[in-house]
DNA sequence: GTCTATAAATGGATAGAC
DNA sequence: GTCTATCCATTTATAGAC
């Protein structure tokens, strides 16, 4: 058990091991891909395996289940923010580190590569539940957004008048806003004029100031 | 083809066009719950003909499909909507009416009485495009909510920021906030505590005033 | 129009050869 | 670990008796 006595591994193991790693992200990605595009119930193992390229029963060698394939997914996101967290400059407003978020959660729906959830009690949301890494994940990212609204609220340039779990979970919420695509489908703005507008009213409220 | 030499139906057809209509009820209301429960995919025909209490041939004879079934519910809701407009104290100033639609929307919803759509291209959405009751209801409800956020425009007290289309989509979006299910789940607030929240975030927006 | 029974197709998951 | 072939449950939809 000492690991003083313990080799490093040989490189085609470590080859190998890269092979398996990058055959799983082309599966998560089509996941992610396709779990934006059509939500949980409507994507089909089969549809997942012929993206990628392989054999249904493949797929399952990596994977045990449409859960675990769409879990998978979600802690790919999850880990995703929690990088984009960590190269925040940090010396910037509290409210401008939200509003960075914000931002980033957008760009990312609007890319295609935001999973969107089933509505409400589905398998998935047992899957996730018991997931470590994603529920790691989100409690770091919602320690870390939690932190910044108390301290926005505490220096005055974020609405006292809302509970900070509120704040967050709107927050959250940019992730999977319809207002996205239902301005990108109206086909009148750019994707980055769409953004500003959601940033806009999600920010300034929709009553004048 | 002269109305005039139309009789008036007997009274036992009537009766049986309201037992008619009154089965069809119950069918949608079914529908309806589930919609909002569970989603257009998650839902079985199986669990409204259940839930009905009657045998899912039955429903055929109702509705010939699946989206039909769901283009029903979504039709009724917005009959509501229209209905709840009707019911508007228009002499109010504009920008209230536009909370109270946006009120109105957050209490369906968390009465589980707001279908849910699926996430883009589906089904279903082919089928409410060529349903013209469910296209008028959505362009009567869209006119007058855009009369009034032009209206709340002009006499300043909605933000000018943002051009009417994205409020009246953001208004939309109230219908379906995941934000609601969310506090709900947190167990911390009342139901109308939460729509306060919702509310607020809403209309006066993150940043401090 | 309601029922039982069943067709027809799909989708999640696995067996077993290589 | 990848494939082909298949199992089995579910699901949409219909047939046909009453």
């Amino acid at each position: 058990m000492s690991s003083a006595v313990l080799k490093s591994p040989p490189a085609k193991r470590s080859f190998r091991e890269q092979m398996h790693q990058a055959r799983e992200d082309a599966i998560i990605q089509a996941v992610n891909r396709l779990l934006a595009e059509k939500g949980f119930d409507a994507m089909t193992v089969d549809e997942v395996a012929a993206e990628v390229g392989i054999a249904k029963a493949s797929l399952y060698k990596h994977f045990s289940s449409k859960e675990d394939l769409a879990a998978a997914a979600m802690v790919k996101v999850m880990l995703r923010a929690v990088a984009f967290l960590d190269n925040l400059d940090t010396s910037e407003r509290p409210i401008d580190l939200l509003k960075a978020v914000a931002r980033w959660t957008m760009e990312v729906q609007l890319a295609g590569e935001m999973p969107s959830l089933p509505s409400e009690n589905s398998a998935l949301r047992g899957a996730l539940m018991v997931n470590t890494a994603y529920m790691d994940g989100l409690m770091q990212v919602s320690d870390r957004l939690g932190a910044w609204i108390e301290a926005a609220q505490a220096d005055g340039s974020l609405n006292r008048n809302l509970p900070p779990i509120a704040v967050l979970y709107t927050l959250y919420a940019r992730a999977c806003d319809p207002v996205l695509g239902f301005l990108r489908a109206s086909g009148t703005h750019s994707d980055s004029e769409i953004i500003d507008m959601v940033m806009t009213s999600c920010f300034e409220g929709l009553n004048a100031r």
